[in-house]
DNA sequence: TTCCAGGGTTGCT
DNA sequence: AGCAACCATGGA
């Protein structure tokens, strides 16, 4: 099996609420997107791929394997809090993602936790994907925009998505149409409020969407975890929408990756909130 | 039973 | 522009 070696934290990765198609398998996650599988495993410094064809490439891009890391977040270590969140959280990677099914997945995300995120978005590759037998099980590749619609919004519903389902089906429907998700042809504000245009997208899932799955390393998602985390380490006060533009100044060009870092670093509790931030 | 979750939309001001 | 009520679902 093909081995590289790399500092990337796989668990972390993964498990960091950015993807929800992965699952473990042997010691390791297999998932499916765009289409093609993977198994990943990690062996102490060395990072374990088998994939299905030829795609080593789109695996490489997709984690991000190719990004100095350390080089990258060099200048955070000046900040005491993230540079004590990089002893442990070096290593957590901002995944390269396909930007429909990240468009999907964050959408099921509103109002939502992440294991129920990845139950929805797993359940609906299940039940409108095209299954892939491999490694002696059963995978499903993530439906396309016209497979999602042709799914209907009562069966989205069956499966739990809620009052999320026509927002998945119409977004699906304009995507079908031609609605461009060449986000990266795009300034950042350009592509965020074209994103918002989707219904089911608002500021949030939108800077999800392009920190996740575009070239804008700088959007900076703000949820209850990240505003908990901005209000008590940084005093910042104000709406979601003013912490998230405040912070993207703190940090600057690659804030994304500091904000997934702290959002991890948070919800693992290796970062303490002030008692009146803590979650309950 | 009530509260909460990687929020968005609508309607009111 | 900012703000509050409402929205399905399931786990704590």
């Amino acid at each position: 099996m093909p081995s590289i070696q790399t500092d990337l934290l796989l668990e972390d990765t993964l498990g960091s609420g950015q993807t929800f198609a992965f699952i473990p398998h042997e010691g390791g996650y297999v998932g499916v997107v765009e289409g093609r599988a993977v198994y990943v495993g990690k062996q102490g410094e060395f990072f374990l791929m088998q994939w299905t064809a030829y795609d080593i490439a789109f695996w490489h891009a997709y984690f991000d394997l190719e990004r100095d890391y350390a080089a990258m977040l060099l200048p955070f270590h000046e900040d005491p809090l993230i540079s004590s969140c990089l002893q442990s959280y070096q290593g957590l990677r901002v995944l390269r993602q396909p930007v429909w099914e990240t468009i999907c997945a964050f959408i099921l995300s509103a109002n939502n936790h992440q294991r129920r995120i990845a139950s929805l978005y797993l359940g609906i590759a299940q039940a409108g994907g095209e299954p892939m037998e491999i490694w002696g099980r059963t995978l499903h590749a993530f439906p396309s925009a016209q497979r999602l619609f042709d799914m209907g919004e009562e069966s989205l519903r069956k499966l739990g998505t809620g009052y999320r389902a026509p927002y998945l089906i119409e977004t699906a429907r304009q995507i079908r149409d031609g609605f461009s998700l060449m986000l990266d042809d795009l300034p950042y504000e350009e592509a965020l409020n074209h994103l918002m245009r989707l219904p089911g997208v608002g500021e949030k899932v939108a800077d999800c969407v392009l920190l996740f799955a575009s070239c804008h390393g700088q959007a900076f998602p703000v949820d209850v975890w990240m505003d908990r985390v901005m209000r008590s380490c940084y005093g910042l006060t104000g709406s979601r929408s003013s912490i998230k533009r405040a912070s993207m100044a703190l940090f600057g060009k690659d804030a994304g990756r500091i904000q997934q870092i702290l959002f991890h670093a948070a919800r693992t509790g290796a970062l303490s909130l002030s008692a009146e931030n803590e979650p309950s």
